[in-house]
DNA sequence: GATAATGTTCGATC
DNA sequence: AGATCGAACATTAT
């Protein structure tokens, strides 16, 4: 269920492996995951070679020698994998990209959420997936946060949840980067102060970062491209740690849950504080 | 069998 | 018009 550095991850895996190759065969095995025409999708693919590979937010973009974009959005438990041609399909393949370097490129998508879309070059717009996405998390700029933060009255998670705000911060890193602040998830982000929007922009910089570096947090689904697990659970402070001791040195909190616009919202309720009512010389704010 | 799951979108409502 | 909320999507693992 990747966000921002699971999606990194993919993309970096996949330009080292599939670099110049060309696609020889197309396989849709679920016409649902292709975002427009699946016949349409097959020939604009078929003969291509993928040159190059990007992301922005969780999309993945993948362009080929003819100027066209395919795109690709896991959402929730979409994974992308590399075979070798002769192995089977994985369980859940959903499409396969047969490549000319005896390896395939293979969505496995449990839920069936995840997308594809392939935007010809000729195409007036970027592409469905890329609609509505603001600028990308590892690139989160202060000023920009200060501003977005302030004309929204939704608790601050659910704003950093929101990708038109920040590309790729997802349930995990939401909560991840807020207990980095010493910020109540609950807190309305219009009570954000400046200062706070710049320290959340450093730390959704910082944690996301780590997350690459970490190839990504494996909790149930996600696999890299070779089908191994992320690293980054090992470093979550308050994600899936309800009823158990704050890590901060010191703190002794316990970590709570709650739900904020539907999802499961982890914080510690000793050191991280809300904006409003805190006062100057209270301490707790890390 | 009920519940929850790393995400987005749509329709209804404020 | 714009913001916000809840349901919907679909399937598995616990």
């Amino acid at each position: 269920m990747p966000e921002l550095p699971e999606v990194e991850t993919m993309r970096r895996d996949l330009a080292a492996v599939a670099q110049d190759a060309a696609v020889v065969a197309v396989q849709v095995l679920d016409e649902k995951v292709i975002a427009g025409c699946a016949r349409a999708f097959t020939r604009g693919l078929k003969g291509r070679r993928l040159v190059g590979f990007g992301r922005r937010g969780k999309v993945l973009i993948i362009r080929l020698d003819n100027g066209a974009l395919l795109l690709g959005h896991p959402r929730m438990t979409g994974r992308l994998f590399a075979l070798p041609l002769a192995e089977s399909l994985t369980r859940f393949a959903r499409v396969a990209l047969d490549l000319d370097n005896g390896l395939r490129v293979v969505l496995d998508d449990i839920r069936r959420f995840g997308r594809l879309e392939l935007v010809p070059a000729t195409a007036a717009a970027e592409g469905l997936l890329l609609r509505n996405i603001g600028d990308d998390g590892l690139q989160c700029r202060p000023d920009h946060m200060r501003s977005l933060l302030a004309r929204r009255s939704v608790p601050v998670k659910v704003a950093l949840l929101d990708q038109k705000v920040v590309a790729g911060i997802g349930n995990i890193y939401a909560s991840e980067i807020l207990f980095h602040c010493g910020l109540d998830p609950r807190t309305p982000s219009r009570c954000i102060r400046p200062r706070e929007a710049d320290q959340i922009a450093a730390e959704t910089c910082r944690v996301l970062g780590e997350g690459v570096r970490y190839r990504g947090t494996t909790i149930a689904d996600y696999r890299t491209l070779d089908g191994n697990p992320g690293d980054y659970q090992k470093l979550l402070q308050v994600y899936g740690r309800e009823g158990q001791r704050c890590l901060r040195e010191g703190c002794g909190g316990t970590i709570r849950k709650t739900v904020l616009a539907g999802r499961s919202t982890y914080y510690c309720t000793h050191c991280q504080r809300t904006g409003r009512g805190r006062k100057v010389g209270e301490g707790g704010s890390r």
